[in-house]
DNA sequence: CATGAATGAGCGTTCATTCAT
DNA sequence: GATGAATGAACGCTCATTCAT
């Protein structure tokens, strides 16, 4: 891979031209929306906060989106469709299952440390939106597990991966793992093992937890 | 165990006598909310709603609970103390590690099964919502966490867990793994294995996802 | 007077038999409501904590009264004809008008510091209840003044007082002035004159009251 | 004083151009909140009241005020201020100190006649209630007291009142008998002395409560 | 594009009052 | 008499959304 899988989540606007480009205020609005929705929440949101978060007048939020909720569903769209496509290049990419797993642990379990209030805001906020239940939502996040699946299912016909464990379960197992390490870390509910750096912590935790998935727990396990 | 682990779930009350006993309506008002919050999320649910499905009139809720948002509480704590319960009894039970997490991924696993409502809240309203950022929820979540951590370490200074990997980091990995399972249950987004029927589905589910934490994914595993 | 006007003021239930008698009840539940209304204002005041005041369930209030209104509309009825039975008194007592004045003031002035409570709520709660509009409240308190004016006319009559001030209009005039004296202590709002003690304070502040109201402020007055 | 006292009196807004200009709607509720207030309490009062006496939608009114209450505050505290501002230019005056006071018992007797829904909420809704007990409004009204204080000392020290009475004292007497005179005639408790019209009424109130502060009451009084 | 005044539906909460026991 | 569970009308307040300028 040229670039690491952390360099290739979705990134905020670069600052351009000093006149405004066309659909940069959009952007802004956005971005100014996830930190909100990060800070208080959806419902505890209100729209003049992002407006004011943005540095712009409220009124003009409806130039740009219907409604709050068409703003929560542009972020998720948007933004998930990026991280799909930097998922899409690990599982193009021309390596082992073992590194591809490793890219992935990476991608998620360094997310937080790159883009916190995106992450908050997609556990939080968005997963369980009632707009969630829609299927265009639902067939999004599926795109992920599948995908995923993809990966796992192209190991075990190469032989990396062993047979007989069924993908999709698979799949479930190994996002589900990441999604409450990161969680535990927003929460800090949970702590990952510390080392001398963040950097550190979060390398070792990524080992782990490849680790943890290609040779379990087990007492026979070899390493 | 005497009993299965699905069966020591926290149960709704058993309709008794005509004459309700001093209590017992406020545990029906708990209930009405489990519902209510499962099927229109916290806020979508009015206060109203819950009265109504509980069968009562509207200002009874106040006597019984300070505000709405009490009544969420109050769910999560009498319900995730039985909860708890229930895991720290497979944790002290007379069995082997990879029998324990047996034990854990079927009381998981099944729960959706058994109590839907209850799950759907305490994934999408309790576990997700800002208000979980509160230090008592957190710390009675971190239970759970150490809980099973403990039962990890044990199996690991018991010679039946390899050593090595973090407890704490594997129980996260377990429990989201789980978790992940039901959501997507839960969502429609995944599907796990289909079997014959519903039962057998789960314990599928169940083998599989110990399976997986024990031998891991690696060609190497021997089962 | 064989009495002092201050004792003479409205008294509340005297310890008597331990065995509560008919009505005694009632009167503990009017002085709890002094006590409450006195904390909490009239609409601040809860039925409930009226009765917790009291000393009894809630529910029970209803068969002493009609609903709360009725609660305040007693204290006034009583505990008025009471301090009014005082005031007939003095204008009947067999003293100068300097004297009448006199113990006027020393009656109200001196009311808070016996009856505090029954002060705050006269001045606070009854003058602006919307009842107090009502024809009866106002004929109870015009009563006051046309007392007051009587005292003063009967003192012109005697050439005790000179003729040629209205009597109704200084009879407010002076109730008006005690009135303010005392709500001024209520509130803190003004100060009295201190004196080495509150008994003296209060008897420097009749005196002045009275050398003001019999001499004026001119510079031409003797004493 | 080129101008009459009670012309000072805090006016209301004057019907100006078709388009509001910035600051007027936010007065206009002011005032219908006087009239509401005046009519039916500030308990009684609704904020749907208001808005519909001020010819407005409901939540325009938590645009200008933060809560109902606030409304109230600044009705005190504009208009009190503005009161003040009166009464200081009277203290400033150079006039004799019973014209002084004639020029105060003017400007507080007139005022029902030119402001009665203002005056009721003073008296009633903000001097007698429970919100009163903050420092800050004990503070504005404090200052009344105060001044009228000063002008009584001044008038001491320049001969024209006799010394030996405490000018505090007599300013809450004379206050206070202002203040009964006119609640005496918001409630129609009590009657000023009928003469051939409102304003000749009004001027003899004014000459006899001087009268009666400056020579008193006594016998020996000189005219 | 941009502003923010204006609208009003909606909901949480309070609490006086009733009534079954 | 005594209790307190039950009722539900009432109201303050929020805030997404619209629209005139």
């Amino acid at each position: 891979m040229a670039r690491s899988p952390a360099a290739m989540l979705p990134t905020p606007l670069e600052p351009t031209a000093p006149r405004p480009a066309r659909g940069e205020k959009r952007d802004h609005i956005l971005e100014a929306a996830i930190r909100v929705f990060a800070r208080s929440g959806y419902h505890g949101a209100r729209v003049s906060d992002i407006a004011r978060e943005a540095g712009i007048a409220y009124g003009l939020v409806y130039h740009y989106f219907k409604n709050k909720d068409e703003i929560l569903q542009t972020i998720f769209e948007e933004r998930w469709a990026a991280f799909l496509g930097v998922v899409d290049e690990i599982e193009a990419a021309d390596s082992s299952s073992a590194e591809k797993l490793r890219s992935l642990a990476s991608l998620v379990l360094l997310a937080y440390r790159h883009r916190p209030d995106w992450v908050k805001v997609l556990v939080f906020e968005i997963q369980r939106s009632s707009r969630f239940a829609e299927p265009e939502q639902r067939r999004a996040v599926g795109r992920l597990f599948r995908c995923v699946a993809r990966i796992l299912r192209a190991g075990q016909e190469a032989g990396e991966l062993r047979a007989g464990l069924d993908p999709e379960l698979a799949s479930q197992a190994f996002i589900g793992a990441l999604e409450t390490m990161i969680t535990g870390q927003v929460l800090g509910v949970t702590q990952l093992p510390a080392e001398a750096d963040e950097a550190a912590t979060d390398r070792g935790a990524v080992d782990a937890v490849v680790d943890l998935f290609l040779n379990g727990l087990g007492a026979g396990a070899t390493r």
